[in-house]
DNA sequence: GGTTTTATTGGGAACATTCCCAAAATATTG
DNA sequence: CAATATTTTGGGAATGTTCCCAATAAAACC
């Protein structure tokens, strides 16, 4: 099916392309006249610019690439959200690809994004990527590159976080400032540098205040829900097992709340239980999670502005920039026994 | 800057495009050393193929458009892996666009998709939508529609649904079986099929049970979650408050449980609740919630079917399809006593 | 060795648009 | 009214690719 393209309204109105194409960009050197003309018999036969032509000769598509490892939590959406206002206010597009934690697949959506001739990409990463070609070519071919979350530490491209080492660091001296002397660590894969980041935040902060760390209390593990259960079981049956336990995320530390109850253990007096997010359903349930919560939209506003900068500067001088965004601890009731159990 | 393109080869190994052309497109004509030659070459630069030249020529973008009104929810986003698979099956592409359930940019986003030639659509329109002619100008352009979840009753489109009238009806039938007379409803706007269709179950069973239909006891709102604790405030300070209440959807039922916590009401025995769309957090919490469940993967998966059998369809027989998949009660403790509060 | 067949290659149109430059039409000036 | 300035219009190149057709090169046949 053929689309209506502005030589058939030039032949229409016998006129020429280039007119048509004046009146309908707003170019003001055409006739006030010939313009509406133009602009009705447009309006009739519902015309719609072709953007691939209009990319092709320009050599920009106005869009952006997001990827993303999943979208089903709501941590992903809502960086999404946020840096689509952003990059909307400046006329950019967005298209957003997940790779579902999947390396294949994000080599794929690269090469499609690479393809389709995107402006810029801002990425987090899968758990297992460890190659990060398909994105170095982005760089190589002057597409500007930006990282949020999970960041590539070896390539020279701006990177947008949150503070996840102090973040981390902050929950685990609460816990050790509310008594606790054995805290377990349930950590990410080590292929994510915020998981890297988050260890090493309960590593200091056991250590700053004298505590040993006790390797048996440390498990890293692929981030998949159905297994968070095993490990949380396995610190349990420990001989001598923790009383408190810092999770790399939310669900992870749902997931050790709802073992521990199955247990009949309570929360908090018997296991503290620290998150990593502020998961809208961590102050849904009962008892609360205490968490680290990230400014989410932040993140994704502040990858888009990144984004932007580097977009506008046509000349190679842009330098890469680095933004870490500050976490706060949340203190519910899984570390703190609370008065009351209402909302 | 400038990407390598197959005349940058073609000039480099002193031959013409048309060859390297078919060289990088698999086309048996040509001699083995030359294509190896080419792919070398094509290797070596790291070319990658202008995918906007290509649809231009060929009038194919192998790229459906996914229109949501929002996606922070769990629900669109899986509805959108289950269609985005489903058409990676069939070599498409996927663009999403939320509209954050703003019409006015429902329709900039048609316009967008639109002009960049996507070959298919799959769409739940927003709540503020009155007028379909964005979505019109698709079915014109001889461009597929695929509605789901919200479908416009007055196009002439496929649209896939789960069966909101028979879940909204057995919903409310569970209530009445379990001891419930006044039974209120708090209700989606009436721009939205869904709510109309559940707001008819509802109506149904309660008639087919001989109960009578209150009026006062039948509140349809916005779906603004900030105000779903004022409406659900004002049906509990009723002179006769209803002892149960059927909400448009889960997170409307989980407000609605807040709210009767935070008054010292006893669910369910004081007022049982039931939502609909079984949300992940309705199992989690504590009474778990009563809820009407979808085939959330399954609505996009069949969206996408759909959609892939009209794309396939080059002339013009296709009629459009109607999909309606089946929904499921499940009876948690916001309606029914259970024994137990573990997991 | 010449002729026919087959394999391989090159040239150019087409896709829809913008933009530059020249041409034409109109308006302004002396 | 002629000369000049201004407005308005049209023609054509360019973007990167595929595909058709013709041209050339190589192989096979008599």
């Amino acid at each position: 099916m053929h689309q209506t393209t502005i030589i058939d309204i030039a032949k229409a109105l016998c006129i020429s392309k280039s007119t048509v194409s004046r009146a309908l960009t707003g170019h003001p050197n055409v006739n006030a006249k010939t313009r509406d003309r133009i602009l009705d018999m447009a309006a009739q036969v519902d015309y719609q610019r072709n953007q691939l032509a209009i990319s092709l000769l320009t050599n920009r598509t106005s869009t952006v690439g997001i990827m993303v490892p999943e979208f089903i939590s709501f941590f992903f959406p809502k960086v999404i959200i946020g840096a689509q206002e952003e990059l909307a206010r400046s006329g950019y597009n967005v298209v957003i690809c997940h790779s579902n934690e999947s390396y294949e697949t994000e080599v794929a959506n690269a090469k499609a994004l690479l393809a389709s001739r995107i402006d810029g990409l801002i990425v987090s990463h899968t758990k297992e990527t460890r190659n990060f070609d398909h994105f170095r070519s982005f760089q190589r071919k002057g597409i500007p590159v930006v990282f949020f979350n999970r960041v590539c530490e070896d390539m020279d491209v701006s990177k947008v976080t949150v503070d996840d080492y102090h973040g981390a660091f902050q929950a685990v001296e609460h816990l050790i400032q509310t008594g606790r002397r054995r805290i377990a660590h349930l950590s990410g894969p080590d292929t994510l540098m915020n998981s890297r980041s988050r260890l090493a935040g309960y590593h200091d902060a056991l250590t700053k205040h004298g505590l040993p760390i006790a390797p048996e209390l440390i498990i890293s593990y692929d981030l998949n829900l159905d297994k968070a259960n095993i490990y949380v079981n396995h610190l349990l049956n420990l001989p001598n097992p923790p009383d408190a336990l810092f999770t790399i995320n939310d669900p992870t530390a749902l997931e050790a709340l709802s073992v521990a109850k199955r247990r009949g253990l309570c929360v908090p007096d018997e296991l503290a239980i620290v998150g990593f997010s502020d998961d809208p359903v961590s102050a849904l349930i009962e008892p609360g999670l205490t968490t680290v919560s990230q400014p989410v939209h932040e993140l994704g506003q502040q990858a888009a502005q990144v984004l932007l900068r580097q977009l506008l500067t046509e000349d190679n001088t842009f330098v890469a920039e680095r933004v870490v965004l500050p976490t706060k601890l949340i203190i519910r009731g899984s570390t703190v026994q609370t008065s009351t159990n209402s909302y």
